[in-house]
DNA sequence: ATTATAATCGACACACAGTTGGGTAACAAC
DNA sequence: GTTGTTACCCAACTGTGTGTCGATTATAAT
């Protein structure tokens, strides 16, 4: 590994950044969060924002995809054996993560977040949903697809919002049943 | 009826930038809208404006509480023979109500409005829910409906998104079966 | 036709947005 | 340690939206 590091003083000034912006965005929807707002808050000068940044929504999108790469990572670290295509087991994986980076999530998966990762989650179930349901109309997998990735996303959200008391195992569990078998089951 | 009619001028401005709020928002979040541009859109003083609203947050609020009214005298109207506290026939009627006030409702129901109906449509829930679960941990319940509207609510969304294709009744008994037998049910 | 008032217009101070040029201090490399 | 580089800060400037106000014009109600 050359030294294609980056200036330490770069990397510490980013790193101001993105923690004000998830600190405003537990708040305010990003569309609100001025870069004024941001600068006073990470203690940076307002021409050194623009210096990395175009706006608060180009930072926003590099955390994004830090955040994407680093679950992946940290993803293929555990390995599963599991036949369906989401399990128990992953999900709480999943959960483990998002408890551990909880501000962050929170940010990432609120709606005060516009391209919410929930774009790429989608694309991530559209793998998923193909091998559960290999022949079913068309329209109607998008709408199963659309319901069950929303539903558990704000599942999420409330779980955040409220400092994840539930161990991530419990509602893994809660959330395949919801998703798999509905809100019958639990009667 | 006595004539506690408001000035025909008042009417009419209010409208106009109801209708400019409501087609701002097909494409902005709430809180990017400006006044200026809400005041261009309808071709109205930026004064008239503040003449009658605080903010386009002010003017929202009006516009959701007007259509929460609606919507329950329209339902008024219907009479149900249900069991179900959630039929797909009820269900169906406010597919039908949203569908004929598709601009309006996709603006109310999207991620661009701040405070959401949804709040609203908890509250709903909250009654069905607990006809329906009597007996059930009250923590799994609330994770439960939030799975649920929000589900439905985002399949909605994607339906008024791509312009209404299926006929209500059809995505009534979709959202139905979804919300209480789940995915798996449909393989 | 008269009266009341809604809407417009122009102007104001203020705040945030982006951009720029110059000075200072921290950094990496040798 | 010295040196060349550059990230950061600071101050200034233009542009644009905000919220308010008093004077004027247009229009509804009677």
């Amino acid at each position: 590994m050359q030294t294609d590091r980056v200036d330490r003083r770069v990397r510490y000034t980013k790193a101001l950044l993105r923690d004000a912006l998830v600190e405003l965005m537990q708040t305010q929807h990003i569309s609100a969060i001025s870069v004024k707002a941001l600068c006073d808050i990470a203690d940076v000068n307002r021409s050194t924002f623009y210096a990395h940044y175009s706006d608060p929504y180009d930072l926003l999108n590099q955390i994004e995809r830090e955040v994407l790469a680093n679950l992946k990572r940290y993803l293929d670290r555990q390995d599963f054996n599991s036949s369906e295509p989401l399990s128990v087991q992953i999900l709480t994986s999943i959960l483990d993560y998002i408890k551990e980076n909880a501000a962050l999530s929170k940010a990432l998966l609120s709606e005060n977040c516009d391209f919410a990762i929930q774009k790429d989650i989608m694309e991530l179930a559209q793998i998923i949903s193909e091998q559960i349901y290999p022949k079913l109309d068309i329209r109607t997998m998008e709408y199963i697809k659309e319901f069950g990735i929303n539903g558990c996303v704000s599942v999420l959200q409330k779980w955040l919002r409220e400092g994840t008391p539930e161990p991530p195992a419990l509602l893994a569990e809660l959330m395949i049943q919801l998703m798999y078998f509905g809100m019958k089951s639990f009667q």
